[in-house]
DNA sequence: ATAAAACAGGATATATTTGTCCGAAATTAT
DNA sequence: ATAATTTCGGACAAATATATCCTGTTTTAT
């Protein structure tokens, strides 16, 4: 469904989002360590959600990663960011010219699936995923 | 969402089981040139979809490929042939050990996509799909 | 029988995604 | 100032997906 470096992106920004709830900045290390990636790929999925603005980063000794404050970033955002939005806008088979008006012949058959994949993308948010509860976890 | 490949094979059996409504076969070049694929790698995904039972396939002139007799095959059989059963059922973070007892911390957002996407692909049938109906299209 | 038409399948090539390596730049603590 | 720590960014490597090439096998028509 999406590739794998936006699953790393989805567990790397849940985890930076509960681990640092007071501000508190999250490195590369422990990151790597949390969600069980390769660290030099999970750098560069880093540096690219610090472009997109869904991060920001601090060099140096106590440097590390953070939330933009005020900001409500979604799985949306991050998925965009990542993966663009082709899951999300384009045909199912690939045809440049389907749309509502011009359907392919399984147009219609997605148009669900497509609605609540968007609704559950853009409606949850990073910050609200709580990783306490239960026994949930982002490595094996 | 489908790989190149699954796209191209959904495409294919749409349109031999629009083109063979009355056992008529359809060869290579015909669907190639419906579909707007490459040739080559066509004929490779049609060795798939023989291989896995979803289509026949018959040597020499007057050769070609039609759908099994009184057998439905459904969007699910096609993805499944091409694609395997990672969309339909990996975690959607890449989690292996995450399941409905011991969930990913997003795991609840994505089952009612699941669910209905599941439903989507077990309930349509290629050979339900009309392709006279609209303008409906399997090329640009 | 022979030639032509069509699928089968191995080997190869290209593109994209995934992953690694390493030095540079910035920041902090001493 | 210097050393240590951490992110940045370019180049490179490996794996996978996509696409091509070429020869073989089967079948039909003549």
């Amino acid at each position: 469904m999406f590739s794998k470096a936006c699953e790393y992106a989805i567990k790397i920004m849940i985890y930076i989002a509960a681990n640092g709830q007071e501000g508190k900045r999250t490195g590369l290390k422990e990151v790597t360590e949390a969600i069980n990636s390769p660290e030099a790929f999970t750098a560069k999925i880093l540096q690219q959600l610090v472009k997109g603005k869904l991060l920001e980063s601090f060099r140096g000794p106590t440097g590390g990663f953070t939330l933009p404050k005020e900001k409500d970033i979604t799985l949306y955002d991050i998925v965009n960011t990542i993966d663009g939005q082709h899951l999300m806008q384009d045909c199912v088979l690939g045809l440049p010219e389907c749309s509502e008006v011009n359907p392919c012949p399984v147009h219609e058959k997605f148009v669900a699936i497509r609605t609540l994949l968007n609704e559950t993308l853009i409606t949850t948010q990073v910050g609200n995923i709580d990783l306490k509860k239960g026994r949930q976890f982002l490595r094996t």
